[in-house]
DNA sequence: GAGTCGTGGAG
DNA sequence: TCTCCAAGACT
């Protein structure tokens, strides 16, 4: 049976001219302009894949700011994807707890070791080669193909949609307007130089066409511009409003024991936090707990009744819940049988605590004694 | 298609 | 304080 592309949606394509000469313009910016980036090749050289691949990871949902520190310590730590590769599981997390999407840190792992044993240390330089890849998507694999290896590749991240809704008053709102945004985008991606076109228009949406008080002045498509022509650019793209965030409530147990090391659990491989250190808790529940000293006995770490709460409570904000956190704690004996496993305070850095826990932990440390 | 999955900064 | 959002992937 023959596998037949989807049907391009019906827009109002730029003919060809319009298509090169706006491809040119915003080439001929960002030759001029471009950001100086760690992860970014100097104009005429080869990118090494495994940079951008690594700084393509961390990039996604993630700000350059946020990805700069992390970027430097893990090529400074694991320099090819070979010495990645070889790197322990719990080293990886480690160095990855405060980034979030920590199952971006697994399949980065799962996808260093599939290019080091099944590829011979060297990413497939296609975009359907690189599609398979754990953690890559189509923009991460359009992304690499065409920036590293020179391919035709139509990239589109959150940028590439922002721009393309302004730069063609695209008022269909999102996710809906996906297949007409990246219709968009594939019509104005030049053959050649397909990446430096990509990482261009990536960078208007981040410098210029931002979400918010795009510089429209400063554009290189500013005359062309159908949402700046209608008055429309810093409303685009429309969005469909998305559910609000429940809270949800839990006891977060504190346990010391008597040379002063602390309890901590790894979590579950897959979802919410997976394979990162805890403090135990009761269920993390969007519900009042109908017997609140049931639950605490239930999920105790320990056997006991004499459990101390600190004031106060811990909230953090994840992507589709609030949580707040009471934090009870207790000191136990020289060595108590429990799963888990013992940390000095002064050794909570060599382990992958994601940033919930450590404001758990600083609260701790700041209202419990 | 709609949920899940973190965090910190900006306004 | 609160909402939005950032070079998305996966189920």
């Amino acid at each position: 049976m023959a596998r037949r592309a989807a049907a391009p949606p019906a827009i109002d394509r730029p003919d060809p001219d319009t298509a090169a000469d706006l491809g040119a313009r915003v080439l001929a910016w960002y030759d001029r302009d471009r950001r100086d980036l760690p992860w970014r090749a100097r104009p005429g050289e080869r990118p090494d894949p495994y940079a951008v691949w690594l700084s393509e990871i961390m990039l996604q949902q993630t700000t350059v700011a946020a990805v700069k520190p992390y970027y430097a310590r893990f090529l400074d730590r694991w320099p090819t994807v070979e010495a990645l590769a070889a790197a322990e599981d719990d080293a990886v997390m480690t160095a990855w707890a405060g980034l979030g999407y920590y199952a971006r840190a697994r399949n980065l792992l799962k996808c260093a070791r599939a290019v080091t044993d099944h590829h011979g240390g060297r990413f497939p330089d296609t975009e359907e080669g690189l599609r398979v890849l754990p953690g890559v998507g189509a923009y991460t694999a359009a992304a690499i193909a065409s920036i590293c290896f020179g391919r035709h590749a139509v990239v589109v991240d959150g940028n590439v949609e922002r721009v393309m809704a302004r730069l063609f008053a695209v008022e269909e709102p999102l996710p809906a307007a996906k297949p007409i945004l990246r219709a968009f985008a594939d019509a104005l991606t030049p053959i050649e130089r397909a990446g430096d076109h990509a990482q261009a228009v990536m960078d208007l949406g981040a410098t210029l066409c931002t979400p918010r008080s795009p510089a429209c002045g400063l554009c290189p498509w500013r005359d062309a511009c159908r949402g700046r022509r209608a008055g429309l650019a810093e409303h685009l793209p429309m969005k469909t409003p998305k559910a609000e965030r429940p809270t949800r409530r839990a006891v977060m147990f504190w346990v010391q024991r008597r040379d002063g090391a602390l309890l901590l659990r790894q979590r579950p491989a897959t979802g919410l936090l997976g394979g990162m250190m805890e403090l135990p808790s009761t269920p993390w529940e969007a519900v009042p707990m109908p017997d609140p000293a049931r639950a605490v006995a239930d999920a105790a770490p320990l056997p006991l009744d004499d459990w101390k709460a600190l004031p106060g409570l811990v909230a953090h904000t994840f992507t589709h819940f609030h949580l707040e956190l009471q934090v009870v704690m207790a000191r136990v004996g020289a060595n108590p049988r429990v799963r888990g496993i013992w940390v000095p305070l002064e050794r909570l850095d060599e382990h992958a605590l994601p940033t919930v826990m450590r404001k758990a932990i600083h609260h701790a440390l700041t209202r419990g004694f």
